[in-house]
DNA sequence: ATTAAAATATGATAATTGTCATACATTGAA
DNA sequence: TTCAATGTATGACAATTATCATATTTTAAT
């Protein structure tokens, strides 16, 4: 059993600010688990009693509609915490969360992080807020699709992934989405998805390398973004 | 100076959890105020120091999106709160809050809210439950804006206009939007839904009159809605 | 009461997006 | 390897939705 202390993903979540005696107390009770891309770590309804801690490895947050296809809300990268708002509201999860490479997560317990919201201020300030940031990113991403085209959406999802995961050694997004998932994320149908990249990669902004997307130019494609 | 202990609406909020000498020195650095429909109680950037507890009336939450239209992201009844995420966040705001009808708030400073925070761990769960059911409502509202029709967004939203803010004796909904007002709730042009709403009349699931919208048939706006 | 301004309504049309069909490419299992 | 399954790509077409123009109605100010 690896100690929390220890470890530096802790640094970027809500967590860091647990002392060390809390932090002791949870390496006790936590438990690791590996989860293989395309693995559920959760299903919408499905109750966790807990949270993850992302050590390594990006999730998506998905629900599905009512049409059968899934909306993807969030991706939740290493540092940050799964799980929390539906411990918190006491309710079944919201939303899925499947893995969208190998992943390494710690789950906690409700009883413990129970504790910590009642013993350490800071700890609870710090979730509070890492949520109003989610509730703005929502109603940011929700305006959005309310209110911009497929295109300049998709311009504008690309350009997150780049930012957010970066590139690999030949500058293709290191996050690997199918077209599917991208299309999950921006909200259209994948065949949608799919002539919109063809058309920036006709018109030289972005290059594809089959699944393998590269942006060519970043200021045209903040432009179209809006 | 009213009395938050005697205010009813403190019930419904996550202000529930405070106690007596609490409520006490609540009163005493509170300030009340009046706010005529359509005035702005803060803009989107603007700084805001403090919350708002709604007595009286009904506002709307908006932002602006880049291509002029104003997206509604919530609307916020009596009881609720107003300007907590930005608080919390430590930003300036990220919504508009405009009145829909005439109401009466209360500005409480965030000196001290901050103190409740730190005093008071009920209140602290109270306030995250709320925002994450703010979060949770945000994502499900996103989602259906992505995998939607407007006609079904449009039966959803007149539904829960009725279930939210109930009719009046003539079975109007009480809740008075204008088109446009609509049309930034499901996202969508006002010309669109003026004449989804015409479809709707016509085919007998709701009955208008003037700017006033009944709802007729209610199990048919429900299968519509999806 | 009169009039200008704003909101609502509707038509015509274009643009966007979704759906279905099908072809091609890639991947992984036997 | 070979083949089936899955994912990606593209065409054809239909449905949805936005935009612009223009009435009509309502509202509010003088």
């Amino acid at each position: 059993m690896s100690k929390c202390e220890q470890c530096i993903v802790r640094q970027f979540s809500s967590l860091k600010a647990l002392g060390k005696e809390e932090l002791l107390k949870m390496a006790e009770c936590k438990t690791s688990y590996s989860i293989k891309k395309g693995e559920s770590i959760f299903e919408e309804g499905e109750i966790t009693n807990g949270i993850y801690c992302i050590k390594d490895g990006v999730c998506k947050l998905s629900k599905l509609s009512s049409n059968g296809k899934d909306q993807i809300v969030k991706l939740v990268k290493p540092g940050e915490l799964l799980g929390q708002h539906s411990m918190i509201s006491d309710e079944p999860a919201n939303l899925s969360a499947v893995a969208l490479e190998n992943m390494e997560v710690c789950f906690i317990p409700k009883t413990e992080i129970m504790q910590f919201f009642t013993q350490n201020n800071n700890f609870s300030m710090n979730v509070m807020k890492s949520i109003c940031g989610d509730l703005k990113e929502a109603d940011h991403h929700m305006v959005a699709i309310a209110q911009k085209s497929v295109k300049e959406r998709l311009a504008g999802t690309l350009l997150y992934l780049e930012e957010t995961f970066g590139t690999d050694s030949n500058g293709f997004l290191r996050l690997q989405l199918s077209r599917e998932e991208l299309a999950g994320m921006i909200g259209t149908a994948t065949e949608s998805c799919i002539r919109l990249l063809s058309e920036l990669n006709k018109s030289e902004l972005i290059e594809l390398v089959g699944k393998k997307i590269k942006i060519k130019d970043k200021s045209k494609l903040q432009r179209l973004s809006n």
